[in-house]
This record gives C-alpha cells, structure tokens and sequence, in this order.
DNA sequence: CTTGTATTTAACCAGAAGGTTATTTAACTG
DNA sequence: CAGTTAAATAACCTTCTGGTTAAATACAAG
C-alpha cells in the first residue's frame, strides 16, 4: 500500500491522521477487535482494515488471532523512536522561557533609554546603516 | 497545497518526510536561507520551497525576510505540541520493563504453587520491590 | 456442509503529495 | 535603467492516500 520509506517516516506518517490517532488511544486502554475500534466511526470495515495497516507497518500494532477476531494491541516502541527524535530538539522549547526573560530584559532596557532620547527614535530608521550592517537588531 | 486538517496531523504530517526532518536538523543549528537549506539536496529549488511550505504551515518553521533571502527559523512550539501528545503514551514504554517484571513474578508464583503449594507468601513479600516510585523520569 | 460472523482483499475513484521545468516576483547592484 | 541573485509561483506529471462497494477468506456453530 504505502512506500517502503524509513520506519521513522512510517511512525510519523501514521500519526498524522486523526483516526489512527483515535484508534491508538483505544488501545492505549487495552487489547481489542478490529469492529470495536471500528465503532466509533462512520467509515467503512475495509476503511478501517487500511488505517491498521497502516499502523501496523509502522509497528505502531500487532496482530493477533482468536476466533474470527484479530485483536489489535498497541506497540509503544514505535513511539518512543518517535520521542526520541523529538528528543534531540527538546532543548528548543525548554529554553523558550529564559529566552523571553532575555528578550524581555532588553526591552526594559531600551524602554528607559527612549526615556531620554525620545527624539531621535525616528530618525534611526531613516539613516540606515550601509551594507549588511543589519540593525533590525536581536539576530542571537 | 496541503489539506487543511488539525495542527497536530499537519506536525506529523510533516514529520513524515526525512527531507524535512533534514531540513528542521539544519534549523536547530540556527536560522538559515533557503538556498543554504536546498544545498545538501540533490532536488530542485521549487521542491525545497514546497518543503518549507509544508513546514511553514505546520508551524514548524517562520520566514523573515533579510535582503533578497527568506531566512527560515525552527519554531519549537509545534514539536512541543507533537511532544505533548506523545507523553500520554509515555508509560506505556516507561512501564515496559515493569510490567514484565510483574509478570514474571505472576509466573514465578503460579509455578511454585503448582510444585508446594506451602509457604511461598514470605518470598513474594520479600521479592516485591512494593510501590511504583521508581520514578523513571522523561529526561535522559 | 451450510450459515453466520469477523475481517481482508480487489477494483475503483478523487484528491493530495512530491517532484519536475519554465516563468515571475522581489530586492540589491552597477 | 538593465542585470543578477534569491525565492516563489504556475503548470504539469506520477504516485500515494483515504475512501467507497462488492467479493473473498477464515473460523465457529448448527
């Protein structure tokens, strides 16, 4: 059905659909069929049948077998691949808050210099700096 | 060019695609133009731009503008966001081990209670670690 | 062996994704 | 102004996605 890309790019891909996303929190509370997960929705058995798939190929589920039924479990390796790609960025937004203190910490600044040099606010925009001198400022 | 689903399928979505994770591996060194960011590709220019696109929309990334260059910036919310629907699957690869290890235990009993079934509630007892607080944190 | 139940497969369809080349827009430069 | 650079847009193509309905499979129970 779908490329055999990497496992990584399976795992996001079959995140990125509400359903599947519906379906893997079913089975966050336990082992069940493929009828009662389909239940919830208003699209087809086979619609169904291919989100599962889907998961599964990402190794997001396993199947088994009982009776007619194949019961679908959650695979929670597949997404801890995903949390530890997520991982090596975590930093990014973990450091967000000191970053506003900094970004805040220069603007009380500025704001007391413009106490004293209201005037000439304006004019810096006018005289702009030659070549790439860039002073749109705060470039980290 | 892309359907106008939810946030989070949109993150995912464009997750999905190791070009783009490429791309957000580059951005979390810092803010880069999109010629910099095509260079390690062998694709097209327009191509890298609808990759950007797709980041863009997802709000993974932000464009400023710096001359004739967009530079693009890493935006970290969305990954958080990604993040923070990840972390109400996180026990279920955090409790792994544990799980196992009750289940051992549960077999352990069953097996010697079939051999004697005399006093084995002593060694259960002195074989439960008792309580969960292992608390195995999210941070490596 | 026939029927019912649970699920998958087959065939098909519209639209999205990801790529291409050619053209256009935007901003600096001489 | 004309020319160059950086990037986006347009038009097009092929493959993948997510859905459909109809038919097939696997198993259990009469």
């Amino acid at each position: 059905m779908q490329l055999a890309t990497d496992r990584l790019s399976a795992t996001f891909q079959a995140l990125a659909d509400p359903t599947r996303r519906a379906i893997l929190a079913r089975l966050a509370l336990g082992e069940t069929s493929v009828s009662e997960l389909a239940s919830p929705f208003k699209m087809s058995m086979p619609a169904v049948s291919k989100h599962l798939k889907v998961l599964e190929h990402a190794g997001l589920i396993s199947r088994s077998r009982d009776a007619q039924m194949r019961p679908c479990k959650i695979e929670a390796q597949a997404l801890k691949q995903a949390d530890d790609w997520l991982e090596e960025y975590r930093r990014l937004w973990e450091q967000r808050l000191d970053r506003l203190e900094d970004y805040l910490r220069a603007v009380q600044i500025q704001a007391k210099t413009a106490q004293t040099e209201t005037a000439q606010a304006e004019e810096t925009k006018a005289a702009k700096p030659k070549g790439k001198g860039k002073s749109r400022g705060r470039k980290k």
